[in-house]
DNA sequence: TAAAACAATAGACCATAGTCCATGGTTTTG
DNA sequence: CAAAACCATGGACTATGGTCTATTGTTTTA
């Protein structure tokens, strides 16, 4: 598919598409018309666009992502890919645990917004 | 204390607290002495920046953040404030929920990954 | 075939978050 | 006292992530 329908189905914009593909994240062939230069996508691309949208909402930097993308799926060195995909995991658990500290003092914020409500 | 002992105590610098205070997050008060317009901060303000900084690692926003601290500590309008950080939680809610999705994809990838290193 | 829609590229632009630097004033300390 | 350490302010600077625009070329379609 051509990146205009590759933004429809993604959600993304073409801009964003580009800006993912500049960064290695994602990765296209040529048209298999020989008179223009447009980009060929693959269904796996698609895939590949819904993991990174996930996962830039999760936070993970593109920097980080073309590492992750690198391990998956063009990887000549299966142990360094291990290590990548192991240490982003781990990173991803801490991120987890961050985000439940946050979660349980706004707990007990609305606790003490609520006890104040429950005064009048 | 002064912005120096606070910077040491919660591990930002001095720029990061000062923009932090610029942004709302932080209050101060005037020094006692009137000779100079050096800023004394309370050990509330040590509390509320650690915090912060749990926050933003894990990845809300200034502005967010502003509108937290503003819900918990000087909201004059309580039921806004439950508004506010039920949104919050729910949101941060969500970003769990999209990090463990980004990590059972890594698990998979490992599996993949550690299935092609057991076959040499 | 001509207009409309699509594509590629480059560069400008924006917001966010933070650091760095220069200047000038104030305390601390040796 | 004098130097060193500290503080405030403002502005420049960096990096990231993304959008917008202009230009030019290619398909589609009416």
């Amino acid at each position: 598919m051509k990146i205009g329908e590759l933004s429809e189905r993604s959600g993304l914009s073409r801009d964003t598409i580009r800006l993912y593909e500049k960064n290695g994240l994602i990765s296209s062939s040529a048209s298999q018309s020989e008179t223009n230069n447009y980009r060929e996508y693959s269904d796996d691309v698609l895939l590949q666009l819904r993991f990174v949208s996930s996962a830039r909402t999760a936070g993970i930097s593109i920097a980080d992502l073309r590492d992750l993308m690198n391990a998956f799926f063009d990887s000549c060195d299966p142990s360094e890919a291990e290590k990548v995909l192991v240490a982003k995991t781990v990173e991803l658990k801490e991120r987890i645990l961050q985000i439940e500290n946050v979660i349980a003092f706004l707990d007990t914020a609305l606790e003490k917004v609520r006890s104040g409500l429950d005064e009048t």
